[in-house]
RNA sequence: GGGCCUGUAGCUCAGUUGGUUAGAGCAGAGCGCUCAUAACGCUUUUGUCGCAGGUUCGAGUCCUGCCGGGCCUACCA
């Protein structure tokens, strides 16, 4: 039995996410959780809200709430659309943790002690009627380069010519509209991550098994220009986790806070901590998933993240993690995303563009969202949704191949032999051939869930489904009944045994109707096969059950074309 | 501007270190079955592998150039 760590890039508090968030991090790494743990490995799977930096303050603010109670909030609703979508996460948490300011505060201490800490003094872009400093694109202008007006104090979307505010013309805050904007001098700490350049190269060059998407993005930012450059660490934010070396002020730091990129990875260790104390355990409890010091040599670490996280978390949390010269654990494998686009354009979240979580979840049980999502997730490419697409794969894989099988057979025993596995009859060529051709695919299944490739373990299980569907039209019990009940007594037996190797074999894409199918099945075996033949016998002669309700009623026509308009908008 | 990814059947995608007649699912066509959510099974049509050169006995695969799509470019997170 092996121990996996699991963590999936955190979801940003401000909001709900959509289906592309989801598929980008979550929902992948919930497949991999669920799979593994269904193999018998020890798992701990770990996730939490993003909860600091200036779009929460601000969201906060909208909403006419004091930050804290703000995040609270949407951390509970975040919490259930996620246990609604059956994210298996042995702890949600928070970044605003007690435990996450505790060791973001270590780390920057231990940073501090190693040299790798520097502090240095910026200008920054001080808006008086809000009373705050404004990151860069929270200013907008007129561009200098092309004159257009609505350039952000970053980059200028129209001309692409890379801004700084202060370039800007006429510049005014986006907060507020104000032009009382002044330039203060402000004090921050950076990590002096260019000084561990070289290990990281060294580290990244390594990983000569990661997908390429996240090696190229490392090696961009180490090589480019002159090479990796040193990051903020701190901002002049209310909200945050205020600075500290350790467990002592940090002088001439009053005030300030650490940079939510900082203390958001340190988070998938404070979850861990927090996960720890809701259980009751003590602090080794969760040490043994971290520190391999205390035993977590032997643990596989695994992140899922959507592309545009990738450079903190190849190089801004691997050098904290390897300057703070304490035995933490680095990370074994980075699986990363590309995005998923929604009907000819990107999803949304500030246009309210494309299907939030919520609203998805409001439409169709979370099984059919986890089936499309996964078996179309962005790997090697960005991807896209469209409601065309999504009814015809999902009617034909989920109601049609694996709902409509669990339905004949089940309906077919009823009416012939009752609501009882029935006995009788041999097994022979084609029950032989069945198993082989079982054997093989559910090998190769979970191969590719080992190497987490996703698209193609769901198309090896829809596979596994069509094989059961082949097995049945060659057996065809409907017309052995006529002359040979005991053979379609034995077609039925082994097609009952089948629905339950199905439940098994799918309840990391689809673990609600896996659930149900094991529910009618009147079993609690869910055990992974090893041995098809004999996972195949499980539901014995005589084993009473029940037709279960239909798993995977189709999309209409006029329901997809209902949904194109609706969400054809804005999310209002 | 620079870097990276990508372009394969009508659609969504596989194609290992270059090696025979380029594959899968869906859609289309034909046949079969009738237990089932008009579901299932079998058979089957379609490709100048973005374009143009080059290397090679041999290129979807390697090299160069061009065209199209996308992402990143460090103060959004």
């Amino acid at each position: 039995m092996a121990r996996i760590l699991i963590t999936s890039a955190l979801p940003y508090i401000n909001g709900i996410k959509h289906l592309g968030n989801l598929v980008g991090s979550q929902l992948p790494a919930d497949l991999y959780a669920r799979y593994n743990r269904a193999r018998g490995h020890e798992v701990m799977f770990i996730c939490a809200t993003d909860e600091h930096g200036t779009p929460a303050e601000l969201a906060a603010a909208k909403a006419d709430k004091p930050v804290a109670d703000y995040c609270a909030e949407l951390h509970d609703v975040q919490a259930k659309i996620a246990a609604d979508f059956r994210l298996s996460f042995d702890h949600f948490g928070r970044s605003s943790s007690p435990q996450n300011h505790a060791l973001t505060q270590h780390f920057a201490g231990q940073l501090a002690d190693n040299g790798l800490i520097e502090e240095v003094s910026d200008k920054q872009v001080y808006s008086v009627a809000d009373g705050r400093f404004l990151p860069d694109r929270y200013i907008e202008g007129t561009c200098p380069n092309c004159g257009h007006e609505g350039a952000r104090g970053d980059q200028c979307d129209e001309c692409t010519k890379q801004l700084s505010p202060t370039d800007l013309i006429d510049p005014y805050s986006t907060i507020s509209g104000s032009k009382d904007l002044e330039v203060r001098e402000t004090k921050h700490l950076f990590l002096r991550q260019s000084k561990l350049r070289n290990d990281l190269d060294a580290w990244i060059s390594a990983k000569t098994d990661w997908p390429i998407l996240t090696t190229s993005i490392a090696k961009k930012w180490l090589h480019d220009g002159d090479g990796l450059r040193d990051r903020g660490i701190t901002r002049d934010l209310d909200w945050g986790v205020p600075v500290k070396r350790g467990t002592a002020d940090w002088p001439g730091m009053e005030g300030k806070v650490f940079y939510v990129w900082f203390d958001a990875p340190i988070e998938y260790i404070g979850a861990t901590a927090e996960w720890a104390e809701t259980q009751g355990l003590e602090d080794d409890a969760w040490q043994r998933w971290w520190r391999t010091d205390k035993g977590a040599d032997d643990v596989r670490y695994v992140q899922f993240m959507g592309k545009d996280n990738v450079p903190f978390h190849t190089l801004s949390f691997p050098a904290t993690i390897m300057g703070s010269n304490e035995p933490w654990k680095l990370v074994d494998y980075i699986k990363s995303f590309n995005y998923l686009n929604y009907d000819g354009g990107q999803f949304s979240t500030s246009k309210g563009r494309g299907v939030f979580m919520d609203q998805a979840l409001s439409l169709l049980p979370s099984d059919y969202w986890r089936w499309w999502l996964l078996s179309h997730a962005p790997e090697n490419s960005d991807a896209e949704f469209t409601w065309e697409n999504f009814q015809a794969s999902v009617n034909k894989d989920l109601a049609d191949v694996l709902g409509n099988f669990a339905s004949r057979v089940t309906k077919f025993c009823r009416s012939k032999f009752g609501e009882v596995v029935p006995e009788g009859g041999t097994y022979g060529d084609a029950e032989q051939a069945l198993v082989d051709t079982l054997t093989t695919r559910i090998k190769t299944y979970g191969d590719h869930m080992d190497a987490m490739e996703v698209r193609k373990s769901a198309a090896e299980l829809r596979a596994i489904w069509v094989a059961g569907n082949e097995y049945l039209q060659a057996a065809a019990p409907w017309s052995a009944i006529k002359t040979d009940p005991e053979a379609a007594a034995a077609s039925i037996r082994l097609s009952l045994n089948l629905i339950r190797l199905y439940a098994v074999l799918s309840s990391p894409f689809i673990p609600d109707a896996s659930a149900d199918l094991l529910a009618a099945m009147n079993t609690t075996d869910d055990s992974w096969p090893t041995d098809v033949t004999a996972a195949l016998q499980t539901l014995p002669a005589g084993h009473a059950f029940t037709v279960p309700e239909v798993s995977f009623a189709k999309i209409t026509d006029a329901q997809r074309e209902e949904w194109q308009e609706k969400f054809a908008g804005t999310r209002d």
